[in-house]
DNA sequence: CGCCGTGTTGCAATATGAGCAACACCACCG
DNA sequence: CGGTGGTGTTGCTCATATTGCAACACGGCG
């Protein structure tokens, strides 16, 4: 759009750091875009960049402008989104940014459970530990981000919160198979193929490991749950995950529920930013989920 | 700015309804409005007004581009004032809706009081009945209203509630002047100066009048409060008015609280549209009201 | 110092936008 | 029925703003 422009060239300035780079990107000369910026900086009455041998930078007003201009690119694809769906066809684009527990089942089913109701509307999926999931959306990188017991921000606000079992993920021939639930401290018994530092489910091990003061065998360590599960499945370890990452396919993986005496229930949290609308896709899509994970696990949420 | 033009135009078309009368006040031509509007449409790839014989009129889509102008313009203004206090010095304007209650006293003091400080601050006070003060604030024409039981409405969220009597205003020597507190049926023995419909309080009395099925002896109603303290201040009659809106001067008028017994409190609400941020500036305005009515009022408040 | 990186400026080419006048349409009214 | 005054729109012309090119100024670095 015309009135976007030259924050879309400020946008990418601030990110590029540089004139000449942004200009190749934008297809502009860097006079052009040079003056741009400077002919904003004139009507806004302040510089808000900083000219460095090395670059550009922004000041601390240009935080403010990009942060603003975020806002407004944002702000726009909604009003588009909005405009779409009065013609009845939903349209749009929608970023999500989940925890790698969802990447493998949850998530790409509910797209595909959408687009076939919606396919004009496209998605992004960006995978990110809790820390970065919620800085995504603050970013206004993400439109939503559904997490495992996000980091508490003033800017991240849930729009849905369940309380859910962590499981122990292990091969159908394992012998703790046998029964419905297991105990934390039988689950140490055996090797652990356990999640890395960045996942929040290592957060929550950690902490049981701390009160109930046992050694624990770690075998393998991963940032990948993909890796953790591939391993689970030809060693006789134990993995683990939260029931709605368990994978559903016919893999030869069980998960059974640890005792809620053992290990307190994991909070999954699915959230926008703080005093933003979204698209009207995004908010489907949100609605959506609720909805369905309300009726899986709904009988535990809060 | 530059790239705000155009909705600017937008904007002014609408609430005019037509383009030459716009021209007009925009200091353009017919011509390059209309050719202003039908490029913004082949962008956005929707017409947004209807033309009929009569003017233009904005179309479902065109509904939803108005309130995204008006979120944008307002945003930016408070991106302006977000700049200038980086700089120290706290600079723009704030715009708030009132009740009439408030007119004489209350914001007239708190505007000084922050203007001493901020001196390049700048205020609009648009006086209101409660439904228009929402009103205002959800059409971006105010950015906070401070009213007495607001109607119910999605978008408006409140920021402070406080809960106050509502008092019999008469003048020093009147016979109910001798007690602290009066009775609502002794009040109803003499001569009423009412409140108009428009004002929040006659809703107050009327319900507390069916309560009591008493008979009252209205020989003035008015819509201005202005009118009704006069006229209390010459004939032996009673008016009412909530506390914050009794007059500190050197009149010869009193204010004697009506029994809680016989009247609920009323309900003083500030508040701004939700999920918008405020200026600076006006965040800022609230914060000291909100501390003023607390100090005053705060034992009641909620 | 010479080189390469940065952003900036002068000037000419060009695209964008504005104004003017004429047009098409509709409502109203004699 | 035809005029009259209102609406928005369009073709054309011209001013203005925006762009690109090339040259410049400054700072870091070998």
């Amino acid at each position: 759009m015309k009135h976007l422009k030259t924050l879309r060239c400020i946008e990418d300035v601030a990110s590029s750091g540089s004139i000449r780079k942004s200009a190749e990107q934008l297809s502009l000369t860097a006079s052009a875009l040079t003056r741009k910026i400077q002919d904003f900086e004139t009507e806004l009455g302040t510089p808000i960049f900083e000219r460095m041998p090395q670059g550009m930078r922004l000041n601390a007003a240009g935080e403010l402008v990009l942060r603003h201009i975020r806002a407004q690119l944002s702000d726009f694809e909604r009003l588009r989104s909005q405009i779409a769906d009065l013609s009845g066809v939903r349209r749009g684009h929608v970023t999500v940014a989940v925890s790698q527990a969802f990447a493998h089942g949850l998530i790409p089913k509910e797209i595909a459970s959408y687009r076939a109701r919606h396919p004009l509307v496209s998605f992004s999926v960006l995978v990110r530990d809790h820390v970065h999931a919620v800085r995504a959306v603050a970013a206004f990188e993400a439109d939503v981000a559904l997490v495992i017991t996000p980091p508490p921000a003033p800017e991240f606000e849930p729009l849905l919160v369940i309380h859910q079992p962590l499981c122990a993920l292990m091969s159908k021939d394992h012998p703790l198979a046998k029964a419905e639930t297991v105990r934390f401290r039988d689950c140490l018994q055996y090797p652990i193929a356990m999640p890395g530092p960045s996942l929040a489910i290592r957060h929550h091990l950690q902490s049981a490991l701390v009160r109930a003061s046992l050694p624990v065998n770690t075998v393998v360590e991963s940032d990948s749950f993909e890796v953790l599960r591939s391993y689970t499945g030809g060693e006789q370890v134990i993995s683990f995950q939260i029931r709605a990452g368990i994978p559903q396919d016919n893999s030869n993986l069980v998960a059974r529920e640890i005792d809620h005496r053992d290990m307190p229930p994991t909070q999954l949290v699915l959230g926008q930013l703080r005093g933003r609308s979204l698209s009207v896709a995004a908010s489907k899509f949100v609605d959506q989920i609720s909805g369905s994970l309300h009726s899986q696990y709904g009988v535990r949420s809060a």
